[in-house]
DNA sequence: GTAATGATGAACT
DNA sequence: GTTCATCATTACG
């Protein structure tokens, strides 16, 4: 049945459930984007986490079934896009770092106020600026949109690179970051340590 | 009610 | 390499 989006393979451990969103579709209002960079976020038992203090009214769908959208508004300016994972009550998410546009590229160019491709998704604010994302797109059913996602075969997983996540100032050691080996659209690394 | 804090991006030296 | 705009969310009173 063509169409019919299974997310199941989600509900698995988020650590296995994050390499597997590399080469994945997003879509959204016109715009298709290839996944080529994730970081997992495991629970309330991480930390770095929105989970890693308890339920919230923010985190609360992180604790929801897998195969939903979390979106927050990081530094007052740029949204960010997570898939919610495992099995229900597992407050685990993967964020969604940098894609590829495939389809749509004039109109996520115009979105992102620049012409260069492999700049138009390379970062997580910008992936969500290019796909039109927005708070209100929170707790999305990936299955039914309008933000959508399409998992492919999964990568080859000697092309996949790991190491640490980006921008966060806990739990700092752990490789929980995912990545296409050499893809251009893969983001640049800021360490979040504070001195 | 107020204040501190960022899972960033863009601009700048 | 560094600085900073900007606001939803959280913690606290």
């Amino acid at each position: 049945m063509p169409g019919s989006a299974d997310l199941s393979v989600l509900e698995r451990p988020v650590l296995e459930a994050a390499p597997l969103l590399l080469g994945a579709v997003l879509r959204h209002d016109g715009v298709a984007v290839r996944i080529t960079e994730v970081e997992a976020y495991a629970g309330e038992a991480d930390p770095a986490s929105h989970a890693g203090r308890g339920m919230t009214p923010r985190s609360a769908v992180m604790f929801g079934p897998a195969g939903h959208l979390y979106v927050y508004l990081a530094y007052g300016a740029n949204f960010c896009a997570n898939v919610v994972t495992g099995p229900e009550g597992e407050a685990s998410a993967v964020l969604l770092r940098a894609g590829e546009v495939i389809e749509g590229l004039e109109l996520a160019q115009a979105r992102r106020g620049t012409s260069v491709k492999r700049e138009l998704a390379r970062g997580p604010g910008r992936l969500c600026s290019a796909l039109g994302i927005r708070l209100r797109d929170n707790r999305t059913d990936l299955r039914v949109g309008p933000v959508t996602l399409e998992l492919g075969v999964p990568v080859d997983p000697a092309l996949v690179s790991t190491g640490p996540r980006v921008g966060v100032s806990k739990a700092a050691d752990v490789p929980w970051r995912f990545w296409l080996t050499g893809d251009p659209t893969v983001s640049a690394y800021r360490s979040g340590a504070k001195g």
